[in-house]
Parts: structure tokens; C-alpha cells; sequence
DNA sequence: ACGCCCACCTGGAGGC
DNA sequence: TGCCTCCAGGTGGGCG
């Protein structure tokens, strides 16, 4: 579920309360997430003082003293909410909450996640890049390197869907489902062309598009459609502004056909196949 | 290496 | 009410 721009926001929204807080107690009810939790998970994490919160990816990172980095990522249904104080807290978590962190302020965060495809692990900050995890992503694409020669070059003699490239965080990483349809979409661009076949001037296009629909979900506090939450547990309300994402055989907002939905490596797509060559 | 398919897991929605 | 099928913001492993 949650793409770039709803990792963003859970970052953001934790910064001002939970940076510089020290971890008082960690309580661990289930382990077997799509990766197991380190066994010495608690031990590591009690103590040390959570000094930054950042994003790489889809993945949430919270620096500890500069020693170590809790890695965290959300999968399909993942929540990282921050709860107020509250003296039974370890008796008061919900179903499917896996793993509780109490600060000294005695507020709390909660990684909540149904499905369990999210996962929680540790790693030592210096090696993070290296780590199995971290050390195949891609490029971030709100970074300037990430421009239309970065993707033309890219994309250079790949045969899979576009759309597919977009989703491949080995290429270019957090743009998920729904931003992948939304950008082709903005762009012009037919989800269904190969990757290589893609020109320098649709790739300036794709480029700018992306950075937009991202940058615009992030003001929105990204996109709910289920059960998607920020760290304060609310609906974001980018899913309003969608031009094609969810939006079958309903019109078009550029010329008034009707959207597609297609089937792309068992994932939904949608598009307009007036607008979109 | 690339491109494709599948599995992982739970819950909500819709059909009958 | 209940049962069954399909669907969902992600990712990596395994195959040819």
C-alpha cells in the first residue's frame, strides 16, 4: 500500500515528536513478519536515542545514537503510528500490532501490520548501504540525478512495460501501484510501450511527471484508500485528486473517454487509451 | 541478465 | 447469516 509519498509523510509527521526521544522499552509480540526479527532486537534497541528519522525508498529508517538503524517497512497494510501516553499500553495493543517502542515521554509507536508482508530489522548504521536490504535499490526520484538522461539511459534495451520499469525498485525506487498509473497517465504515455522504446522527449516528460505526482501526493499526506495512515493515525487525501488510478470506465478528466483497466504482471492499470500513446 | 509467474498473509467486498 | 471468490499502496525467489 504505502508508496513514496505515504512513507514521506509517516516520516515527516514522526520527526517533531519522536527525534531525540530515547527508547524506554520495546515489546515484541509476533516476530515472523516477511523477514524474522532479530532475535536481539529489544536488547539493541533499548536505551538508545532515536537521533534521526529519514526515508530511503520505501523503507523508514530511525537512526540510534549513530551506533545503529532500526529499518522498518510497511509492506501492503503496514502502520507506523505514534500513540499518547498511556499506563497500560502493553495490555492496550491491538490485533496484529507486532512490535511496541516506549519512549521517555512514555508516548509510544506501534508498527501495525495485518498481512505481515512489512518488516522490522536492525542494522549497524555505517554498513547500511551495504546491507542486503538497502543494497539493491535504485534511484530516488526526487533526487536531481534522477533526470531524463538518467532514465533514457536507463531504460535502454529493456523490453518489459514501462509501467512494470516504474514499479521495479532495483530501477527506480517508491513509485508503487498507484503513482506508476497516475505518472504515465500525466505523461502521455501508454503503460503498455516497452521501457527501450521510450524517446528522449518522453522521457522529459515521464521524468517531471513522476517528481510531480509525488511531490503533489506528499503535500496531500499521500493516499488512503483503505487502510493507509499517517503516524497520527489519519487519512491522507491524495486518492481525491487520482486522474486515473481506481477510476474504470469513468471519464477522463483530459478529454472525457473512458478509463482502461488492464491487467499488468497480475497488478490492476489504468489508463486513458485516448490520451496515453 | 531478463522477463515472467508465483507466493507470502489477512480482511473486506460482493455474489449467491 | 454464511460461504466462496476475488481483490488489495510490495517484494523477492525461482523458473526458462
Amino acid at each position: 500500500m504505502p508508496e513514496l509519498p505515504e512513507v514521506e509523510t509517516i516520516v515527516r509527521g514522526l520527526t517533531a515528536d519522536v527525534q531525540d526521544k530515547i527508547i524506554a522499552d520495546v515489546l515484541i509480540k509476533r516476530k515472523d513478519l516477511r523477514q524474522k526479527m532479530p532475535d536481539n532486537l529489544a536488547e539493541i534497541l533499548i536505551n538508545k536515542q532515536i537521533t534521526r528519522i529519514k526515508r530511503r525508498a520505501k523503507y523508514l529508517l530511525f537512526d540510534l545514537n549513530e551506533s545503529h538503524s532500526l529499518i522498518v517497512h510497511l509492506g501492503m497494510s503496514g502502520k507506523m503510528i505514534l500513540k499518547k501516553k498511556d499506563p497500560s499500553w502493553q495490555k492496550n495493543l491491538n490485533k496484529h500490532d507486532h512490535i511496541a517502542i516506549l519512549l521517555n515521554d512514555n508516548n509510544y509507536l506501534v508498527f501495525n501490520d495485518p498481512r505481515r508482508f512489512g518488516l522490522v530489522d536492525i542494522v549497524e548504521t555505517d554498513k547500511i548501504n551495504d546491507c542486503k536490504l538497502l543494497s539493491v535499490l535504485g534511484i530516488e526520484p526526487l533526487t536531481k540525478e534522477f533526470d531524463t538522461l538518467y532514465l533514457y539511459n536507463l531504460t535502454r534495451g529493456f523490453k518489459t512495460p514501462i509501467k512494470q520499469f516504474l514499479m521495479d525498485g532495483h530501477k527506480v525506487v517508491g513509485i508503487g501501484n498507484i503513482y506508476a498509473s497516475e505518472s504515465l497517465f500525466m505523461a502521455k504515455i501508454d503503460p503498455r510501450r516497452t521501457a527501450t522504446s521510450l524517446d528522449q522527449e518522453e522521457s522529459d516528460k515521464l521524468v517531471t511527471s513522476i517528481k510531480e505526482v509525488l511531490l503533489a501526493a506528499i503535500k496531500a499526506g499521500g493516499s488512503s484508500l483503505k487502510d493507509y495512515r499517517n503516524a497520527a493515525d489519519e487519512a491522507g487525501y491524495f486518492q481525491h485528486n487520482f486522474a486515473v488510478y481506481s477510476r474504470a470506465n469513468q471519464n477522463c478528466k483530459n478529454c472525457s473517454n473512458k478509463i482502461s483497466e488492464i491487467r499488468q504482471a497480475g497488478r490492476a492499470t489504468y489508463f486513458c487509451p485516448n490520451c496515453q500513446k
